[in-house]
RNA sequence: UGGGGUGUCGCCAAGCGGCUAAGGCCCCGGAUUUUGAUUCCGGUAUCCGCAGGUUCGAAUCCUGCCACCCCAG
């Protein structure tokens, strides 16, 4: 084992609190830490906010206050490469991509470590919530929720290699999120009070809807119930999600039983967002097929097997039972969930420990949904 | 231009002579959130198709007009 001080670490810092403080307790502990601040997205528009240079300044007072050198690097055709040609893709396919997950196994953990490795760093560290454990007696890398369970992250970290964890460090996983703004804090570091970001990574946070609509042409529709009755119109099928209840801009119909709308379905060839009042039984799946799954340890810990599963960022676990077919798997819930979306990740859980997951390809619809009278 | 019905917030919809005109949906604002989804808070008609009248007092009663719907022609 080297010292710490011969230790080289290339952190990937993003300009708020969690990265600074990564940076401030690695250097603490000794480490010969470099911040690379990663500008992967050039405005084609002056529309958003022009975060990124805020951003990157305030990585520059970081390192500056911390005592680390710090470089930026620009990873922008990568990302629009690897990234985003294929979150596009999957909108125009119909689906509800989650493009932070393919971010983190193509962009931080593939893009950016080949750098770090080249440059002759031993690790590359990020300020994700998550924790790795080194399981001896089978020589591999455990993922491990964040200590901070609401701000656990691994569900982005899912589709990550023992090759690419191996060299990784997640310094503020153990800590909770109070704790890091506290010890931002006390170091005086100018992003300590920074509100956390949300929004898509490197995207940023804007309007979502006419952000797409820049690279995909509306395509106006009808919005039909079940029953083929049109309440609406909507702008195209690829600005609407499974489980939305928001922008349907459907109000009160005779007849109607004052409940919410929601999306529950996309008839893509005749272009109708299907939707329904009220939360029912077409809304619910009863299990999920996903036809590529990344297993962190390498392999499945056993052909079938029970565990637990999240179907989008942030919910709570689901128990569910989960048979290996190929590459694929096939997941079985143990009671009806709500909205599970195609393009969205399913990501598995043991505990404490991440097994993996991937894209979900294909429901199991606790009622299938038949479009009468259109 | 015979009969009947209806007109209350963007949409449904309570109210049928007396507190500052329910509620839901949509929408807007905020909280939460590295997927603008979900969820959670908060906000939104001094005014009830229009004009008169009755009354201490009307969205609620009366008269006229206008609009729409249905039946009959």
């Amino acid at each position: 084992m080297k010292n710490p001080c011969d230790m080289k670490i290339i952190l990937g810092m993003s300009g708020g609190v969690d990265s600074s403080v990564a940076a401030l307790l690695l250097k603490r502990q000794g480490f010969d830490v470099t911040g690379v601040f990663m500008d992967n997205w050039e405005e084609s528009d002056g529309e958003g906010v022009c975060t990124a240079a805020e951003d990157r300044e305030d990585v520059r007072r970081v390192c500056d206050k911390i005592g680390i050198p710090y470089y930026t690097v620009n990873f922008a055709r990568e990302y629009r490469e690897r990234v985003f040609s294929y979150f596009l893709a999957e909108y125009a396919a119909g689906r509800t991509p989650n493009p932070d997950v393919l971010c983190n196994c193509e962009i931080k953990f593939k893009a950016f470590l080949d750098l770090a490795m080249a440059v002759g760093a031993d690790f590359m560290a990020t300020g994700h919530y998550a924790r790795l454990d080194l399981d001896k007696s089978q020589n591999r890398v455990r993922l491990l929720r964040a200590r901070d369970a609401n701000k656990d992250q691994t569900y982005f970290l899912a589709g990550l290699t023992q090759a690419q964890l191996e060299r990784a460090m997640f310094p503020v996983g153990t800590l909770e999120k109070g704790e890091i703004r506290k010890i931002a804090g006390e170091a005086n570091l100018s992003t300590a009070l920074k509100k956390d970001s949300t929004g898509i990574c490197f995207i940023g946070e804007r309007n979502f809807k006419r952000f797409l609509m820049q690279y995909l042409p509306a395509q106006p529709g009808d919005m039909v119930t079940l029953e083929g009755r049109a309440v609406g119109r909507h702008d195209g099928l690829m600005y609407y999600t499974i489980g939305q209840r928001r922008g349907l801009k459907i109000g009160g119909i005779r007849e109607g039983s004052g409940e919410s709308w929601f999306v529950v379905g996309k008839d893509i060839k005749r272009n109708l967002l299907i939707v329904q009042q009220g939360e029912r039984e077409e809304l619910f799946s009863l299990g999920l097929y996903a036809n590529k799954i990344n297993f962190i340890a390498g392999d499945p810990p056993e052909k079938s097997f029970a565990c637990t599963a999240k179907f989008r960022y942030r919910q709570a676990d689901s128990p569910v039972r989960v048979t290996v077919c190929g590459g694929g798997i096939a997941v079985d819930f143990d009671r009806p969930e709500r909205a599970v979306t195609p393009g969205q990740w399913v990501v598995l859980y043991r505990g404490e420990e991440c097994l993996g997951g991937g894209p979900i390809d294909e429901t199991r619809p606790l009622k299938k949904i038949v479009l009468t009278g259109v």
